[in-house]
DNA sequence: AAGACGAAAGTGGTTGA
DNA sequence: TCAACAACTTTCGTCTT
């Protein structure tokens, strides 16, 4: 897939023009450096394409149909005034009650929605989330409005949960910490409603794989390619050996990610790896001891650390 | 002076009686 | 509903480079 109607030509870091767009996850990988870009991609150009004449129902007109519109343009009003002149006695008092109920219902929840589709946008355009995980989050909040599950909460705590259950859901993992600085919301605040909604809504939460968290933490400490896919081959590893179970999936990630960079001397440490991976250099330590020593990595190690010095 | 290491105590969430 | 429990964090002292 190329990158058509994109701004970003080129690798800001290199100046490679082979790059990758994943679009699933949001992301511009630079093939030569490793880099993945993702900031000021707000702007993903227009969708619309030329089709030939025979074609041209396919022509996308009008702004796309998604949930991030709150009612899909699809909301009934009860007449007005005009249609009021056929009516007689108990028919028009029907009307005005229902007319009543309407405005009463739909001014809390159509308000909310739409207060809550301009916060939805703001913080999936800041962690430059894909659309598909955008329209994601918008249906899982329209769906906690309807089972009223906000009440209680605040719109934007319930915002910050919908968007990171779409996240898990489409494997574009964000961690609870860049949930909270896009959001402003307490990560405790956000872990509580992203579980409370994503129980009552029966939406199935598989745990999410540190393995894609590897290129992102792999770019902001900008290692190579070649020591990124070392790392993801580490957890692999680990997953076999049933290591991964039960631990946190950034802590995984970090401590790969350490162990990959040792050993392609490309040292990093441990506290730069912890500030990118959103955990402590302790919990860095506990797992890359368990992977040294599961995976028989310690000669390894060693042979590195001697030529280091040499 | 900075990084790595590990012990100890604390936190928040899960689980099972 | 409560206590035990596991994972992770915070803090701090010690050792290495």
């Amino acid at each position: 897939m190329g990158l058509q109607g994109h701004y970003i030509k080129r690798c800001p870091e290199c100046g490679s023009v082979n790059l990758h767009w994943d679009r699933e996850k949001g992301e511009i990988i630079c093939m030569d450096c490793g880099l993945v870009i993702e900031d000021k991609l707000v702007d993903f150009g227009k969708d619309w394409r030329e089709f030939s004449d025979e074609d041209a129902s396919k022509r996308r007109t009008g702004a796309p149909l998604t949930f991030t519109q709150y009612d899909q343009g699809l909301r009934t009003d009860i007449g007005s005034k005009e249609d009021l002149f056929q009516l007689e006695g108990k028919q028009k008092n029907k009307f005005f009650r229902l007319r009543k109920w309407q405005e009463r219902i739909s001014t809390a929840i159509e308000r909310n929605l739409k207060m809550a589709m301009a916060e939805l946008r703001r913080v999936a355009s800041f962690l430059n989330l894909p659309s598909s995980v955008e329209n994601e989050a918008a249906r899982i909040y329209t769906l906690a409005v309807q089972r009223g599950l906000v009440r209680g909460r605040s719109m934007e705590s319930v915002v910050a949960g919908a968007i990171y259950a779409a996240c898990r859901r489409h494997d574009v993992p964000r961690t609870l910490d860049e949930l909270q600085e896009a959001s402003k919301v307490d990560k405790k605040e956000i872990g509580r409603t992203y579980r409370f909604i994503t129980r009552e809504l029966g939406i199935t939460i598989l745990p999410n794989n540190p393995v894609d968290y590897i290129p992102r933490f792999a770019s902001a400490l900008r290692l190579s390619p070649k020591t990124q896919s070392k790392a993801v081959e580490i957890v692999e590893k680990a997953q076999e050996k049933e290591l991964t179970s039960g631990r946190g999936p950034t802590g995984i990630a970090a401590a790969a990610l350490y162990v990959a960079a040792l050993l392609n001397k490309e040292k990093r440490t441990q506290r730069e790896v912890a500030d990118v991976a959103g955990v402590t250099e302790v919990t860095i330590r506990n797992r890359y001891k368990e992977l040294i020593e599961k995976l028989g990595l310690e000669e390894e190690i060693l042979k590195r650390e001697k030529e280091a010095k040499a």
